[in-house]
DNA sequence: AACAATTATTTTAAGCATAAAACAATTCTG
DNA sequence: CAGAATTGTTTTATGCTTAAAATAATTGTT
């Protein structure tokens, strides 16, 4: 009842490009679409997930820039997810021997994080066929076009952040 | 050791934006910002989930195609989410009322699936909200580089269609 | 030193998501 | 028509994810 103007997704008002539901809903797809890809490849190519992949490269990212290990909570700002989050997944990682936890030493509530050697050489691998994964799918747009879009992305997230904290009406 | 060429995602070799690479990381982060506030607000204003709002919203969207039901099977194939899936999460929104499920008259195998009319109503709620909460973030970008943005990502989840398939190397 | 506040982490409860196996009904094929 | 193949769905096992509450250690305050 009440058969308002309002629509579920696609609005059959304006079909134009600026309608910014359908440009929202292209990003996610297209997001989507390459997520499932990687999240496949890892699980087929090397049994592994994509939390996984992303935990271990920051841990390479983190020991590449001088800090031999991180914390936890160090950890859960980098990659954006709960402590709670990682509790699980880097009990998984430790149990794969591919990273190893100790009591820090100044503070004991913490955990200091690093790689082992074979989660570095683990993600050395992986890192490798991600890269080739995502070029290969990427290899259809133009030099130009992929600069442009890495413009227009940046930008865009940049007006979610100035633009998300507001209540709309 | 064996420090390689390989690098753990952001590779210090070219910095330039044609790094398929760095392209794909903007897109998840824009694409995970996004979904994050969207999520963020779903939960808070209406106490609900993105994947209820988007199995509601295809519902809606099979009955103004003129499909009054559809099945589990074709519901996932819209989602693009696996039937077992479906099956807990249907549930949920039975539970809720806000979808009704039935067997289906033709075949015993299948059930039917349609919004409630309560259902139709939160669905109307969320989904205005949900636009005014896209506009409203997507609100520092003009109407050409929207245009611009739908037509790109349009063109690069073409390439991905196209080259996923392929082994690389 | 006692107490409060903060910080680091884990636990809990719930939901989302998948692949693989199982089950059930239909359709196809000889 | 009988068996085989297919199709629709659920179950199982596992993992990811969060918010909120709980625990534990540190830091700040009086």
């Amino acid at each position: 009842m009440t058969m308002t103007k309002t629509t579920a997704i696609a609005s059959p008002r304006k079909p134009d490009g600026r309608d910014a539901v359908r440009l929202w809903l292209r990003l996610l797809a297209c997001s989507n679409l390459v997520e499932g890809h990687v999240r496949g490849r890892l699980r087929q190519t090397f049994a592994t997930t994509l939390p996984r992949f992303d935990m271990l490269a920051q841990l390479d990212a983190a020991a590449r820039a001088g800090e031999a290990s991180i914390t936890l909570s160090e950890l859960s700002r980098r990659l954006m997810v709960s402590n709670g989050n990682l509790t699980g997944l880097t009990g998984r990682l430790v149990r794969e021997r591919l990273v190893s936890r100790s009591v820090s030493a100044e503070d004991r509530r913490a955990q200091r994080l690093r790689l082992t050697a074979a989660g570095k050489t683990a993600l050395d691998a992986m890192a490798e066929k991600h890269r080739r994964w995502i070029e290969a799918m990427f290899a259809g747009i133009s030099r130009r076009e992929s600069l442009e879009l890495y413009r227009l992305i940046g930008k865009l997230k940049g007006s979610v952040q100035a633009n998300a904290g507001e209540e709309p009406r």
